[in-house]
DNA sequence: AAACTGGGCAACCGCACCTCC
DNA sequence: AGGAGGTGCGGTTGCCCAGTT
């Protein structure tokens, strides 16, 4: 195709951005916007190729960049994400508020690849490296624990294929409308959808684990849970382990959600309709799915409230976030994360302490020093529990960002 | 104190996708 | 329908700086 450079290189400035550039371009983007970006550095008086100008907007100058240190919910969302979504940083980043893709990229492969590879989990795969770290009399719990996996990562392949196939077929684009997500007998009272999610994603989980061929999550089933369940219903011939990625989740053409708290039979419904000439690509179809997720969990997360004010969005988004914060305490990502945490420590000590908030494998690794066999597994679970409530968190509204 | 090393981060590069004509 | 330009994205590079030898 031999198509033209995106400038002309001759004569333009690289490297390093200078403060009067800076200003430049912030001065020109406040007043005009940043309109064409190839014709921008022309109508700023910059000597920068228009893409130089783009990316130190979006990666500097922004207002909207929060900076620093990423706090420890930023890096669980950062490696649930991953784990979920590989290197789809941009993805990753709409999930991250005033973070941007190429600051969590590096703030991956600088730090948290490192210490996932030092916990001894793949970074890529974010499973354990080999049956080896896991305590000498769960060989049996090992095999199921990685069956588990696999079958996690099957169906999120199965799911991506699907994707694929489906975004062929789909001619409609999603009705996004997070106010036609609400159903109103969804929420009620203060109590947060968010934990009904929760609910809902471990209940499908456990039951899961008495029938692994039914898929891990059995989005389907309609427990007997104590606490309050949510169901998905799918109206095609879909197999439940479809809808246990978040993927499979937009990837249904017309999907029902029925919401049963309190054995209320209230439902939402969630339609999407194959009238649209939208052919949407695969990255599309993710981000789709993505939002969906997002919009449905909004739904959930909703209460009765008809308007957002600052102290009801403050109020849902404390109970939000101690929901998320409730199910990802108990999630072995916080091994991760934790300050404490000293693999040396337990290997010297040999005796894992039996705290706290998701245990350790390292300890796990190291004789079988846990010897609650369900523990590593559960911990497992809740790892991808996590990411699946993580997907199902709201990106822009997500209450753990707030200042 | 100088040289070396590694970590962290901003920026660049090239490909892929999207949109417009 | 297809080509060209614009934009987004992910991988990689290179510079700076702090810590170590």
């Amino acid at each position: 195709m031999g198509r033209s450079p995106c400038c002309d290189k001759v004569g333009l400035k690289k490297g390093p951005w200078t403060p009067e550039e800076d200003q430049k371009l912030l001065a020109y983007i406040e007043e005009h916007g940043h309109g064409s970006w190839r014709a921008l550095p022309l109508k700023a008086g910059l000597q920068r190729c228009g893409k130089s100008c783009r990316l130190r907007w979006t990666n500097y100058l922004r207002p909207d960049i929060k900076r620093g240190k990423f706090s420890q919910q930023e890096e669980q969302t950062i490696i649930q994400l991953h784990a979920l979504l590989g290197n789809r940083w941009s993805a990753i980043a709409t999930h991250l508020p005033k973070r941007t893709d190429n600051e969590i990229k590096n703030y991956w492969n600088t730090h948290l690849k490192k210490r996932l590879a030092k916990m001894g989990i793949d970074p890529i795969t974010h499973k354990p490296k080999s049956d080896a770290l896991i305590s000498i009399n769960g060989q049996s719990k090992s095999a199921a624990n990685l069956n588990h996996m696999a079958q996690w990562e099957s169906a999120r392949l199965e799911a991506e294929a699907r994707l694929v196939r489906e975004s062929k077929l789909r001619s409609s684009s999603f009705q996004q409308d997070p106010a036609g997500f609400c159903p109103s007998g969804l929420a009620s009272g203060s109590a947060p959808g968010v934990s009904k999610t929760a609910a809902w994603i471990i209940g499908g989980w456990t039951k899961s684990n008495e029938g692994h061929s039914a898929g891990i999550l059995n989005a389907g089933y309609n427990g007997d849970l104590e606490s309050p369940t949510s169901t998905l219903t799918f109206s095609e011939n879909v197999p439940p382990v479809m809808c246990s990625t978040g993927l499979g989740l937009s990837s249904m053409p017309i999907m029902e959600f029925a919401g049963s708290t309190l054995g209320s039979s209230e439902t939402g419904v969630v339609k999407e309709e194959r009238n649209s000439t939208h052919l949407p690509s695969y990255k599309e179809a993710v981000e789709n799915s993505l939002s969906l997720t997002t919009n449905l969990h909004r739904g959930m997360s909703l209460s009765m409230e008809t308007a957002w004010t600052s102290e009801s969005l403050r109020a849902r988004n404390a109970d939000v976030n101690n929901a998320i914060g409730n199910v990802i305490e108990e999630g072995f990502t916080n091994l991760l994360l934790s300050e404490s945490l000293d693999r040396s420590n337990l290997l010297d000590s040999g005796e894992e302490s039996k705290n706290s908030g998701g245990g350790s494998l390292s300890g796990n690794s190291d004789g079988g020093n846990r010897d609650s066999g369900s523990d590593y597994f559960q911990d497992n679970k809740n790892y991808w529990n996590n990411i699946l409530n993580l997907v199902n968190s709201s990106p822009s509204d997500s209450p753990m960002f707030y200042e």
